[in-house]
DNA sequence: TAGTGGTCTAGACCACGAA
DNA sequence: TCGTGGTCTAGACCACTAA
């Protein structure tokens, strides 16, 4: 045979990418662990180089193995973190001086900010929208980059009213003890109520950069806007994070 | 040049891959759209079958187009439904015999259960450490598949202890005006709390081909727990959701 | 330096969809 | 029937990593 698949047959590719990964589930190769590359396949399976390549690529895509370029292709490890979407953002903790952050850290690992930046710009007209803003007005953004054990893994973008912000540690780097939502609350815009809206899909080739992805990963886009009492927005928070970083978590009442 | 990337050039699959990409953004290509197939573009760029290809997947891998074989490769289209994760459980809806899944039909978008499978067999070891059941017992195992607009967008399977419900409509495929939580309050375990976990992750070969994904769609995995008063877990139901057909949506207080 | 994965070429046969 | 994407071969040069 030269080419094309036997009408009957499984295709060689996936044959070989059902083999590697039925080693994985049986234990064979351990996350971590090289599996067998390029070359290797080729003379095991007696195929091509692309074939070869094609059955990696499987696994790849699936997120179960990640290449490693002149190294090696190798089984990846998954570790996620606990991100708790209710709990984190109870009254009693931001209200105490404690960081969100902190219910996110699974003992021992410490999620850091890599980066931040403050900017003022005209409102892009999403945020406008939700932010009930007039065309022309500004808005302060707080980006940041999060890092776990040197990888990063959740990039987040605040947006708040410009004037509604103007003046407080809001605009600086350092938004102080308790972060934004203690210094809202100081300017009296306590939020009360939180939307989050979650999707999910592959990361642009600039998100798959910022974050250090291997092929195969997808990214979780979530959306968190603030509301006050009287339910006027007073932030939307736009954060694109590692989904194989993260699980996230929602309890409540029936 | 014959092979190898010129060290200082973007890769010519990455540059046919970006114009594509710049196209569609600025509305040459409307969602539904064909694409410029292998044959088009081997031409007007000048590079073999495989380089054209690997162009295109680069659109599919990230969910921006999908490939038909025997038709060729179109812009998507994106139309997530909303899944709002908290008012779709409150007490008053399935109270009141609504379907849970009422909140989730948009205007005119049916929401259709396609195939409904009730079994009963040993609990596997993760579900039966959730229900709080000893080595041996038995689960009651609900399976429905879920479709929108034709296309199938959910598989979710609830897991009940077979002994807390046998003899209810819960083992029955039509389990009656509003569903399992309905007859659960009936048997005296009124779920009162519920968690959802959720991941992201590539869907394995079954999963694309049950949900009929287009590659590079990913899933969300949900994992809902169902918990009594008294915090018993009665139910966990296990979710693989089409990620390109949903926004899921959590609201809560501070 | 030897070996790895990343990119690229120039051919081929196949199953499928639309006309 | 004809064009499409899906699979496959058998070569090639490159950048990177680890020994």
């Amino acid at each position: 045979m030269t080419a094309g698949q036997g009408s009957g047959g499984e295709r060689k590719y996936q044959r070989i990418a059902n083999e590697l990964k039925a080693a994985i589930t049986a234990g064979e190769y351990q996350p971590g662990d090289r599996l067998p590359g390029e070359n290797e396949l080729m003379t095991t399976y007696q195929v091509a180089r692309m074939t070869a390549r094609q059955a990696l690529s499987v696994l790849q895509s699936e997120g179960i193995a990640e290449a490693r370029k002149g190294a090696g292709v190798f089984v990846r490890t998954f570790r996620p973190l606990r991100r708790r979407g209710i709990q984190r953002l109870a009254q009693s903790q931001w209200g105490a001086g404690h960081s969100v952050w902190s219910t996110d850290l699974d003992e021992d690992r410490e999620l850091i900010v890599d980066s931040v930046s403050v900017t003022e710009k005209e409102a892009p007209s999403h945020i406008a929208d939700v932010l009930g803003l007039r065309r022309g007005d500004r808005v302060c953004s707080r980006s940041r980059r999060f890092v776990l054990d040197g990888k990063p893994v959740l990039l987040s973008t605040s947006h708040l009213s410009a004037s509604l912000v103007a003046g407080s540690a809001i605009t600086q780097e350092d938004s102080g003890a308790g972060g934004v939502y203690a210094r809202l609350a100081e300017l009296g815009h306590a939020p009360a109520r939180f939307r989050e809206e979650i999707r999910s899909r592959m990361p642009s080739a600039t998100e798959a950069q910022e974050l250090r992805l291997p092929s195969g990963t997808p990214v979780f886009l979530v959306c968190r806007t603030a509301f006050t009492e009287d339910g006027t927005a007073v932030e939307v928070n736009e954060m694109v994070l590692d989904a194989g970083s993260y699980i996230l978590e929602y309890e409540f009442g029936a």
